[in-house]
DNA sequence: GTCCTTAGTGATCGAACGATAACTTATCTC
DNA sequence: GAGATAAGTTATCGTTCGATCACTAAGGAC
């Protein structure tokens, strides 16, 4: 296989991999086995562990902001009126699509929490910003409402990051909760969440 | 020392560390030189540093909810009308003081980001739900209150955890996410972060 | 058909980490 | 004052992990 898809498939798995348990507690040996290659090749295709998850992040940033991009694009000739989606919730919809991407969310979750890393945190604090810049500038929110929407985004990922949906049917009050944060894309979550269900470390 | 006291300083030191670090980035030698013991100490008066760490959790989790019992007790006798701060607005300000405690806000944040550990995931997810529960039956709020509340609550961890504060001086974009996260406390935070300028690991 | 580049593996190394064991010191009890 | 108990340390062990090294196989160029 050319050296840049099997790139690509280490990506994918380190993604999933990075975003189940973390920047630190995942290993290049669990992304290796996800990818299907030996370990020593995850690291040398992409020079360090650190390395390969500065990649994984500015994938899932630029995937996001793709996505934004989209949705923005196609707002010029969407119809409006009370019946209709707003911008911000077609902006939302399109976040919670990037769930159908395993772990590209929870990666970047687990990298705002890593600020304080001198390598980690700089790109996080980029990566965050240029999706305020983006939302305010692009999409022409207006700080408070930027803030506003970021601030669903990150309960999201907190949704997602505590797997709250394991407790859909067990508590009635997880389910208010969950049935609040995803609105309409309840159904789709739940049935991601279904598929991949915990296996071993 | 009498025991118990040495365990509180370890708790304060672990909470400390495993905010700046994450759990598994955190390792017990880094507590116990915060915490001014050796580093089996650290390990044989909590067993193991999976239960350190779920006791930072339960810890954070009460401290938390006391400061939002102690406002709701207040709120009794409180002033109400226009030029008032409303009780959403004084359980935020209890969230945001918080952060006196080192590292309290960021191991909770850690904590959520871990729901498929098979033992940090239910607490996190345990205690998330207590303090949904606490804000909707005791603090009155409906359940979209309540989420509006805890999306702001995980954005404020965001920030904190991405140190977004250091690009206060450089950003103006940061400048002006911050001050609408942080509002009439901004001054307060900022003070905070500088006195935890990251020392070496 | 030889040569060189690219893709990829197996073996292994050194460092770091959590945990355990054995020991020391101080305090309190009878 | 002997003996027990609690507090805490030093030394060390086994495991895990990221990284490195040496090697092999395949394929294209000439």
């Amino acid at each position: 296989m050319r050296g840049e898809d099997r790139r690509e498939l280490i990506m994918q798995a380190a993604m999933k991999v990075f975003g189940d348990y973390g920047y630190v507690g995942a290993t290049t040996a669990q992304i290796a086995r996800a990818a299907g290659v030996s370990q020593p090749y995850v690291v040398q295709a992409f020079g360090t562990k650190e390395q390969l998850f500065l990649a994984v992040i500015e994938r899932a940033l630029q995937s996001l902001l793709g996505a934004f991009a989209r949705v923005v694009e196609s707002d010029r000739d969407a119809p409006v009126g009370p019946e209709h989606p707003t911008l911000s919730a077609r902006l939302g919809a399109a976040y919670v699509d990037q769930l159908n991407e395993p772990g590209l969310l929870l990666s970047l979750m687990h990298a705002f929490v890593l600020g304080k890393d001198h390598t980690i945190g700089p790109a996080g604090r980029g990566g965050f910003m240029q999706v305020y810049r983006y939302l305010r500038d692009a999409a022409g929110f207006s700080p408070e409402e930027v803030r506003a929407f970021l601030a669903e985004g990150m309960l999201i990922n907190t949704m997602i990051g505590l797997r709250m949906i394991d407790e859909f049917d067990t508590d009635a009050d997880a389910r208010e909760l969950l049935a609040g944060s995803f609105e309409r894309k309840l159904d789709q979550v739940r049935r991601l969440a279904a598929d991949s269900a915990s296996p071993p470390r």
